[in-house]
DNA sequence: ATGGACATGAGGTGCGCACCTCATGTATGC
DNA sequence: GCATACATGAGGTGCGCACCTCATGTCCAT
């Protein structure tokens, strides 16, 4: 009943179950005519591995290496959680996961990307902002064999193998659709606030806002964005000179980090209405803010969901399996007070 | 370097191969206390079963039966087009997941589910209404060793194994939550469209709904449910009615089927300004509504992922291995125009 | 012709487990 | 004390595959 083994593949090729065996790993010395008839006869019968038996006959887990930027905002800690958590589930799975934080120095980490054992690591999950030195690393694993994976932030010009991760304009859209229904018909004031618009996310995100809130709400007014820049006490003074220009502020929408200050800042400002409030990223600063009610809405993306699927889609390729299109989508997920989970 | 196997364990048990795997496989012929001995040699070393192993030496693939009402809900369909969807997905996972329709009538249903031969299926998964045949039925099904696993609407009465779904009160909740910032401060009337009232379904979400609406939007007035009960004509009726008697309403929650009517319905009244509308369950009809602007909000339940949730938890059960609770929780999702996938 | 490089086949082993048979041991009732 | 029922062990087989060794065959350059 069941589907083709390598014995049916075989037969059908006409060839010894070596052979195939040599062609299905890849393995030297196989003539090309010869690999191309076992590859139409995998076409004809439709034969597909069986993960299952082969990681059990590999005798050898399937290893993965996840970079995450080391330092201390909010989202990094979830996501070096998340990977810890994943790790652990995956462990029934035959995958090892290993979380590897890296400083910002690119020559380092490109260093340390080069110096990576294709011997040891079947492929590489990368969260990391986008420098030549990290292209070229990426080029070198790939030719190693050594699979690579983007996640939360695209590495477009990297030519890694996956990006797994949302699309932040649409992110940018939905935040702006939402905030734009929350404050309802007429004129208003908004803010924006960034970390930084030099990354790609962010202005990815405050070009899909934008154009939506042109779009769809012309009589809101956006104010020039405000840029933390990892720095507190700039954050800070930069608010109190926009709440000073614009005390008739009704509405915020944050899109990195600083959430925590942003939350404080508006608790004392005492701005009345409270004014309505959308971020990103489910953290425990998010979190509470959305339980206490000053956030209406946080944007976020299923970390748990995009380590497996990035890891589904590693292995996917190893295997050269076809994967699920649908399974492996990220959804934006819009969380407000009573769907928190 | 690896886990445990059933060699450690039949040596730290003291038994042998042959006694450790009719333990694990719960046959008879073991006296209780050498159960209680291997059992303890399990905890002891931490053996979990490797299912790849297993499945793949059981020769059987998994099989699961789903049943889902014979219906023209749009939702229904949804429900149905995911079960073949998730069963072809599912194949190169060694499940066989079967879907099968039912009419109405308690006695057939629970005949049908009485003649399920437990050497054929490993377990079931129903969407199904509660009933005293079904509770007897389900009850039979545990009896002769046929896991079960209510999916979207739980049977709380009918000792089920596994319920996998939303939380409807929250769902409600949510609902009232993105409907109240909708609509803003200040006095406003909405109405509340449901299919009918007596579902548990529904009335949870009903009272989340009215929960929130009461708590945090005081100034908002909930007209009384207008039923369908299935009924094109009677529900058009029912809210031409609703119209005359609030010609100012302003806001729209519909907690179950009908939207297509209801959709219609509203672009004829021509209402100014045109109402919030926040539905439930992603079909083609409230899909469209996001993308033309007639939904604001769709609040919606992953498919997909609550059966392969509900076939994980089959088979942890089966196997005895213990769940994820994380990855197992189904989200409440809200879905607009621009997060839409 | 001869050696060497290369392509292929034959066949075995074991991964962790399920499932089966048969033999042997032990307690129980009469 | 003997038949009987039951509990347990020993050992084998195969699932689909990866990985290994060794033998044999084919072709080419010299």
């Amino acid at each position: 009943m069941g589907r083709p083994t390598i014995n049916d593949l075989a037969a059908e090729a006409g060839v010894s179950l070596a052979t195939v065996d040599r062609v299905l790993n890849g393995r030297a010395g196989v003539r090309e005519a010869t690999v191309a008839r076992v590859n139409e006869a995998i076409e004809r019968i439709g034969y597909v591995r069986d993960p299952f038996a082969a990681s059990l006959a590999r005798r050898r887990d399937f290893r993965v290496l996840a970079f995450v930027p080391d330092g201390d905002g909010q989202f990094l800690g979830e996501v070096r959680a998340a990977v810890q958590k994943t790790a652990i589930s995956l462990l029934s799975d035959r995958v090892v996961l290993d979380l590897e934080l890296f400083r910002p120095d690119p020559h380092v980490f490109a260093a340390r990307l080069g110096a990576i054992d294709p011997e040891d690591v079947d492929g590489v999950i990368l969260m990391a902002p986008e420098t030549p030195h990290l292209r070229d690393a990426v080029r070198h694993l790939r030719e190693r064999g050594v699979a690579t994976a983007a996640i939360i932030s695209d590495l477009p010009n990297s030519r890694v193998d996956y990006f797994i991760g949302i699309n932040n304009l649409n992110a940018g859209r939905t935040a702006a659709s939402l905030l734009g229904r929350f404050l309802g018909p007429g004129p208003a004031r908004i803010a924006v606030i960034a970390d930084t618009l030099t990354a790609r996310d962010s202005l990815d995100r405050r070009l899909g806002f934008d154009r939506v809130m042109a779009e769809d709400f012309p009589e809101i007014e956006v104010l020039p964005t405000v840029e933390g820049r990892g720095d507190p006490q700039g954050l800070e003074a930069a608010l109190r000179n926009l709440l000073r220009s614009f005390p008739d502020l009704r509405g915020v929408y944050s899109m990195g980090g600083g959430n925590r200050l942003l939350l404080e800042f508006l608790a004392r400002s005492g701005l009345t209405p409270r004014p309505r409030v959308v971020v990103h990223e489910l953290t425990p600063t998010t979190r509470q803010g959305l339980q206490t009610g000053q956030i209406d809405a946080v944007i976020t993306q299923d970390l748990g969901h995009i380590l497996r699927s990035a890891i589904r889609r590693l292995r996917a390729g190893r295997d050269n399996r076809p994967i699920l299109q649908e399974q492996e989508r990220i959804r934006i997920e819009i969380l407000v007070r009573d769907n928190l989970y």
